[in-house]
DNA sequence: TATTGTTATACTCTATAACTATA
DNA sequence: TATAGTTATAGAGTATAACAATA
């Protein structure tokens, strides 16, 4: 009795989506995290002091949003702008103490929904999901998901 | 070299429907079709008449922005209002001919798309990753995507 | 000449409320 | 009293252009 229209894998993963970040929204918004602010903190955790125009492309935002995504962390002691080392146009972002601590709930809370999420697979399954995806998305075009900085630098160039 | 974020399947899937939906979104435009039009025109082959908010629920929109939709593909002469048989106060929305043909030329496009998509999985890859989509699916509490009218309704009530 | 961050403006999209005709 | 469709209005979100500083 499924509808033909989610026989489609592009209207599946939409519909699945719509509803993930709904539902992920809903779950940050007591920490006051926006999902946007989640994968910027995210971001800085593995990679701290990046310019907010490395932040922007990964997150798919323009870089006039990310200023404003930038401002409200700052501004409540989250992250902290610093002079970029080698371009003085640039921003570094900086994680603050509190941006970690709270990074680290955020990720808390991601995780109970992901498991909450997966549950009703087995683990090898759940495994072969995310590996999947990761093909599915290379296919796509995602260029592999890696830094911004890892895909064209040679060196020190752009960090 | 994966970033973390990555890891997440969460935002693993939030960022590979972004590219699809944007991806879809370009595809359907020589047709001039919003993905929600083809998602309607959908809903309707697979069952025509459907009121106006039995397309907006599955859809994901509001009824107020379902007035648009319809409008527009009426005007084109792809889909008709006429009278609902049982409840007066709904607009039972018909596909036309013209309204078939263009939905069977937009599912091509999508058809090559998901192909291409999928390439790069075996065919029995291909097929586990749509079932786990449809569990997880199920899992986020999707109601397993079936028919409105078939969720909760006895008989012809609510047709 | 191009790029980073910033601001301001315009545009799109969505959510809300209100109305009518029905149920 | 509640619901289907419609409309109008307001709010949120986004895109564009322009600017100063720097590459």
């Amino acid at each position: 009795m499924t509808l033909p229209l989610f026989d489609h894998v592009v209207c599946l993963i939409g519909k699945l989506d719509f509803h993930l970040q709904d539902r992920f929204t809903e779950l940050l918004a007591p920490l006051g995290l926006h999902p946007r602010q989640f994968g910027m903190l995210s971001l800085l955790i593995d990679r701290d002091g990046l310019a907010q125009h490395q932040l922007a492309e990964p997150l798919d935002v323009h870089r006039t949003v990310m200023v404003g995504l930038v401002d409200d962390l700052e501004q409540r002691g989250l992250v902290e702008r610093r002079r970029h080392p080698v371009d003085r146009r640039a921003h570094a972002v900086h994680l603050l103490p509190a941006g970690r601590e709270l990074y680290a709930q955020a990720e808390a809370v991601l995780n109970k929904f992901e498991a909450e999420l997966l549950g009703g697979l087995a683990p090898d399954e759940a495994k072969v999901f995310g590996e999947l995806l990761q093909r599915v998305s290379t296919a796509a075009g995602l260029r592999d998901i890696t830094h911004p900085d890892l895909q064209t630098t040679t060196s020190t160039k752009e960090l």
